[in-house]
RNA sequence: GGAGAGAUGGCAGAGUGGUCGAAUGCGGCGGUCUCGAAAACCGUUGUUCGCCUUCCGGCGAACCGGGGGUUCGAAUCCCCCUCUCUCCGCCA
């Protein structure tokens, strides 16, 4: 959520760079404005008529000790009236407030300047490419029905236990899973990333720390009888380890790596170019997450974006980066990277990670903030995160790619976590 | 799940109706001393909102788990909620 010192002070600002969002500002930031003045013309006087009540109790308290309980009492009449119109102011303060939030919290983050505007996954600018398109055979089978000859994933089973879109990963297709979950902690721990293990649930706070809720709740699996939520993604978890908390200037970046199951319910998001490993319930993915100084969130974000392009180089994906697009970017998003690999068979990008600067719209909700040493003043911090990575569309393209008439070869920097060079 | 105890500043821990944003200790920061450090000593030490101020800052309000109530006045009294701990039960 945008500062209301911001919005005060760059009004007209905020509304142009939100039009490369595509975003009409205009109506929310006057509603906004004027609430905000309201709010803080009634907060200045019920202030000064809450100091004036406490400066009369205090002298009641002083008369009634000198024992003059006539000047007390005539002091307590005083205070009648004036609690009365105390009560009044405060009791529209409370509303206020809550309305100013609402509208607050409908504002889209800005977009970084060098965001291109736009309205869709086509109007995204690639900024680079690597790896080689591999020619296949007419032959070549997409993932799904690779799955089922080397019977490795097995998603009828998983209909079984839990439902479409919750996969069971069998024989060497868990060792596939477990491997590359253990690369990408491993590199991230090379990268100078701490590795944790947070909880896949989460309460409602922190579902409001990284902004799932209160809109984005019917994408998360909620479990009513203790009010938790699974997580979407580790991001929630990991950022929300630094909600309410005040930082030193030399203790950024944080850098946190943590591998989690990832739930979503994808509610009315299905069809036919979602099948097999392209969209899940229920998926691994490993995230990392930085706490940023303001001044450096940006140079945070490119060694995030050249980490993940590095893992993907490294599994010998061809790849591609693009910058999205002031229409394709997400709500809290300052500044977004796709990372997409070509899937052989199905002949076709598929997003594996989104690597993004958010810069203080979340810690603003998160209220993460960080002081410089010697300085009294806090300020917000930035929080970047990324996919590093997320697992089943990286199967996916493994599997497609790397077919052979001996099986699918599995990357070279594989083999030490799986132990074998095919999957036969 | 049952019974009991508790939640106070970065931490530990006083405070049971008035001058308490809160003793004291530890930690942190600054200083004295020292070649330097330690020790000792001195000083300082939270957050949010509002108003004023060119900077430094000043003034006011709120915050003692969260919400509500009683009162001129609440960390302190009352109600509700949440969480934590101990014991028992269950259990990887």
């Amino acid at each position: 959520m945008l500062t209301i010192s911001l919005i005060r002070e760059k009004k007209d600002f905020i509304s142009e760079r939100l039009k490369v969002k595509n975003f009409d500002a205009k109506e929310i930031l006057d509603k906004i404005i004027s609430l905000d003045t309201e709010r803080r013309d009634i907060q200045t006087r019920a202030d000064q008529m809450q100091g004036e009540m406490n400066r009369i109790s205090k002298e009641i308290g002083s008369l009634m000790k000198e024992g003059k309980k006539n000047e007390a009492e005539a002091a307590k009449e005083k205070t009648y009236k004036l609690k009365e119109e105390i009560k009044a102011l405060s009791d529209k303060l409370i509303p206020l407030d809550n309305e100013l939030k609402n509208e607050i919290v409908k504002l889209p983050n800005l977009p970084n300047e060098s965001v291109a505007p736009g309205h869709g996954a086509d109007d995204n600018v690639k900024v680079r490419e690597g790896g080689k398109i591999p020619v296949l055979p007419e032959t070549a089978l997409p993932h799904w029905d690779l799955i089922k000859k080397y019977d490795i994933i097995d998603f009828d089973l998983g209909i079984k236990l839990t439902g479409a879109g919750f996969p069971v990963y069998k024989g060497k297709g868990a060792k596939l899973e477990r491997a590359l979950i253990n690369f990408f902690l491993d590199e991230g721990g090379k990268a100078g990333y701490r590795e944790v293990m947070p909880p896949i649930m989460v309460n409602e706070d922190s579902g409001f720390g990284t902004g799932q809720l209160p809109d984005k709740e019917g994408q998360m699996y909620h479990v009513g009888i203790d009010n938790f939520y699974l997580i979407p993604t580790a991001e929630v978890p990991i950022t929300n380890i630094y909600r309410d908390v005040i930082l030193s200037a030399d203790e950024l970046p944080i850098k946190n790596v943590g591998y989690t199951p990832c739930f979503r319910r994808e509610a009315g998001s299905w069809g036919a170019h979602v099948r097999g490993l392209n969209r899940l319930h229920q998926f691994d993915k490993v995230e990392i997450v930085q706490i940023a100084h303001p001044d450096h969130s940006y140079e945070s974000l490119g060694e995030m974006v050249s980490h993940v392009e590095g893992l993907i180089a490294k599994l010998g994906l061809p790849y591609r980066i693009m910058r999205l697009c002031g229409g394709d970017m997400s709500f809290t998003s300052a500044l977004t990277y796709d990372f997409e690999v070509w899937s052989g068979a199905q002949k076709r990008w598929l997003e594996v990670s989104s690597t993004s600067n958010f810069e203080s719209f979340q810690s603003n909700r998160l209220k993460c903030r960080y002081k410089e040493k010697g300085d009294k003043q806090t300020r917000l911090v930035h929080t970047l995160n990324g996919s590093a990575l997320a697992l089943p569309r990286i199967v996916a393209a493994i599997l497609e790619n790397n077919q052979t008439e001996n099986g699918i070869k599995v990357p070279e920097v594989l083999v030490p976590y799986t132990g074998f060079e095919f999957i036969d």
